[in-house]
DNA sequence: AAGTGGTCTAGACCACCAT
DNA sequence: TGGTGGTCTAGACCACTTC
């Protein structure tokens, strides 16, 4: 319809195919639980190939949005418990760029530093990072405190840029503008700790009490590590939640 | 070469080649960082078509284990961590299904008892469950409790049938032969709590101390809850990792 | 210019589910 | 038996990286 052709980086068909179907389905058109049209249908309705319109359904796939049954049909996984507003179901590196409804506080703009051990860990040639602290909050309470470490390079263009408080996105976001090569990925550990001394009281809980703790170490294309974090959620406020789905059952 | 093709079901190519391959980059017959063979060498050398070898790619892909850039070629992820062993990296469902290396033991069989609010969990007509505690344990440490949760039907079975220690199975790997529907998938959710008093020595810390709580709510391709398990895991040994990868990007 | 991965088409055969 | 999704082939053009 429209000459979406002429841009000159059009988004592939696929993905415009999969976008609708999302919209579909979240937009209650496509009812939870039940059947979406067929392969055959979306190929005639949209008049692209078979493979172009598995690649979209592969896509909601992923994200657990369908699941899809070998000589029955695809279905509408439903399930999408919006209950718990903080609770976040993270699928990909997309999903953690923007952080909607949740404010950000400085307590410690980028300020570089000696610390060999994390520069080790995001492979830099020197013992020198630089380091911020934030503090994020949802509605009226603060529940994750975060220390972020980049090359003191970045540190430095990020200090001078300024994290806008009222943002809804992450530093990872604000830097990306400034590197050679794009984020691809992040490895994430989780796991738990007794909440520090001096910063119980900074997420609302008591010296001692359990938290979770999220490291998140990003490289770009190149491979290379260009950001280190260290969170500390307070678990009442927050939990990590993931869909796991089959890789071979469909 | 051989007659793969006469088995009744047999492992579809693509998936075949994905598994060389994951070998192959765990090996260390490709290393870490450096280039994998191109689509072009991998259909010449295995005889089939571009197609399957990217189908074979892409899962290595979802598994975080490769990333491709466009015009310059595919790179194996590397870092692939092994200080912690019983670190899990899990990407999909089928990777928590088994467990190498571990041993479980049982120190609680199924037993029927009334649960009201797990079986509201479960969406279950009545108020009973069958639970069952299991402690895992990697070389001479334990290091995760895990209270399983099914319906009293399936919980029978399952006692009938014991749990087979020395297994490196799960408890829902035992329990998908006697479901009537194939497990499509489970919904996780992360956080921390203290150690219980009566639980902190099974798994080797003291009570008080920060412990990783996973819960996970698997349900079956007609959208029925199945199991729910809650499982406390001591942090020193255990971390969970996951890589997150980017969408758009390739 | 050559090589690489990204997108897309047109077709085929099969296993499985519904009827 | 007909329709559905699962696998696979052969080919095409493009965007991008590398040289």
């Amino acid at each position: 319809m429209a000459d979406e052709t002429k841009t000159p980086r059009a988004k592939p068909e696929y993905r415009r195919l999969a976008d609708e179907l999302r919209g579909n389905i979240e937009s209650g058109l496509y009812a939870e639980g039940r059947k979406m049209p067929t392969e055959a249908a979306l190929r005639q309705e949209h008049g692209v190939s078979r493979h172009t319109v598995r690649e979209a359904l592969q896509q909601l796939l992923q994200d657990g949005l369908i699941y899809r049954v070998q000589g029955s049909g695809t279905y509408v996984s439903g399930r999408q418990d919006r209950s718990k507003r903080y609770l976040r179901s993270i699928g990909s590196l997309d999903e953690l760029i923007v952080w909607p409804e949740t404010r950000i506080e400085v307590l410690q703009p980028f300020t570089t530093k000696v610390a060999p051990s994390i520069a080790a860990r995001l492979e830099l040639d020197y013992i020198e990072v630089s380091c911020a602290v934030l503090r994020r909050w949802f509605e009226d309470e603060p529940f994750v405190l975060t220390r972020h470490y980049v090359a003191p390079e970045l540190g430095r263009t990020l200090a001078e840029q300024g994290i806008p408080s009222t943002s809804e996105g992450t530093v990872i976001g604000e830097a990306e503008p400034h590197l050679r090569h794009p984020v691809a990925g992040a490895r994430q550990d989780i796991t738990a700790m007794n909440a520090p001394v001096d910063e119980a009281a900074l997420i609302g809980c008591e010296p001692g009490d359990a938290i979770l703790l999220v490291e998140r170490l990003y490289y770009d294309t190149a491979g290379h590590f260009v950001e280190l974090t260290e969170s500390h959620f307070n678990p009442r406020h927050y939990a990590y939640r993931m869909e796991l789905r089959r890789r071979s059952g469909s």
